[in-house]
DNA sequence: TTAGCAACGATATATCATATCATCTGATGT
DNA sequence: ACATCAGATGATATGATATATCGTTGCTAA
């Protein structure tokens, strides 16, 4: 099987989090890695046949995907229904923050984090009708910096 | 063909609105109006062969959600990829800002409406970036009020 | 009356996701 | 080394959501 070549500090995220990161866990982290755009479970399936020229049954795929999204290490777009890995490996934020701004003329996600200031300020906002939050996902759509300028 | 009784000032609404309701899309309405939780494509199948005693294909269905989430009188959840209809039909405030709170528990909804100030914040937030937003659909998952008190 | 258009039906297919049981693989204790 | 066990993965089937396409109906306006 050819490996993939995990960035190198994700082995180390993933032992202090105490995340076994298999190599074929790998491989599907480091496709969403090196895409620009978000990836269905199916196109990863696609694509993980071309790059590592082995076929992963979608199924396993999907496994996979789950448990790289309960690690934190990927995020679902439900949007789109697309998976994109995260791009906060590195600091230790929590994602409750997280807002993901998707372009609709090239689909790429910037995923940025909002101030814990306006999260609350949301948070409290539907709590006064007695809802109690308990998760919270912020896809805005758009155009992108880049096609904007491209225009 | 039995017909449903649209809600009194749904079709003064679309007639102003320049809004072709026809029986059909009334009905399918109607079910969303009455249902307390959001329907998916093919639950309004079933629901809509059972109240009406008269099948509609599910193809049928879809183009008639999509014409009336287009004319802003249903909303698609895009979280659980049901249908449900909206709860400001009489104000005239624009949906750019609309809020689900979705229960975990009941699966009921409630719509609210982010206040502008913080609506423009986020706006902000993103366009420091060299985001054009679009759109945004906020969707928080939490516990009702009412499933809140009978635990 | 008939040409045109929007709505709707019928059928097929694409896309996204889960259920279930079998097999592999690596760690552990003897 | 061997047995054992658990987690990870494979194989197959099926369910759930959504779109594509073409044909038919039914209203309306010239
Ligand atoms: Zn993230
Ligand atoms: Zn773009
Ligand atoms: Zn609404
Ligand atoms: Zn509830």
């Amino acid at each position: 099987m050819i490996h993939s070549k995990p960035s190198k500090n994700i082995q180390k995220i993933c032992n202090a989090k105490g995340i076994s990161l298999t190599q074929k866990r790998q491989n599907i982290f480091h496709i969403l890695l090196s895409s620009k755009i978000p990836l269905s479970a199916y196109d990863l399936t696609d694509v993980y046949k071309n790059k590592f020229e082995t076929a992963m049954p979608t199924m396993s795929i999907y496994r996979i995907l789950e448990f790289l999204t309960a690690s934190g290490l990927v995020h679902k777009l439900e949007s789109t229904n697309k998976y994109i890995a995260c791009s906060h490996l590195q600091c230790d934020h929590e994602h409750s923050n997280a807002q993901f701004l998707i372009c609709n003329s090239c689909s790429g996600v910037e995923e940025i984090t909002l101030t814990s200031e306006l999260h609350k300020q949301i948070e409290t906002g539907a709590e006064q009708t007695g809802f109690k939050v308990e998760s919270l996902q912020f896809e805005l759509h758009g155009t992108c910096k880049a096609c904007l300028n491209t225009h």
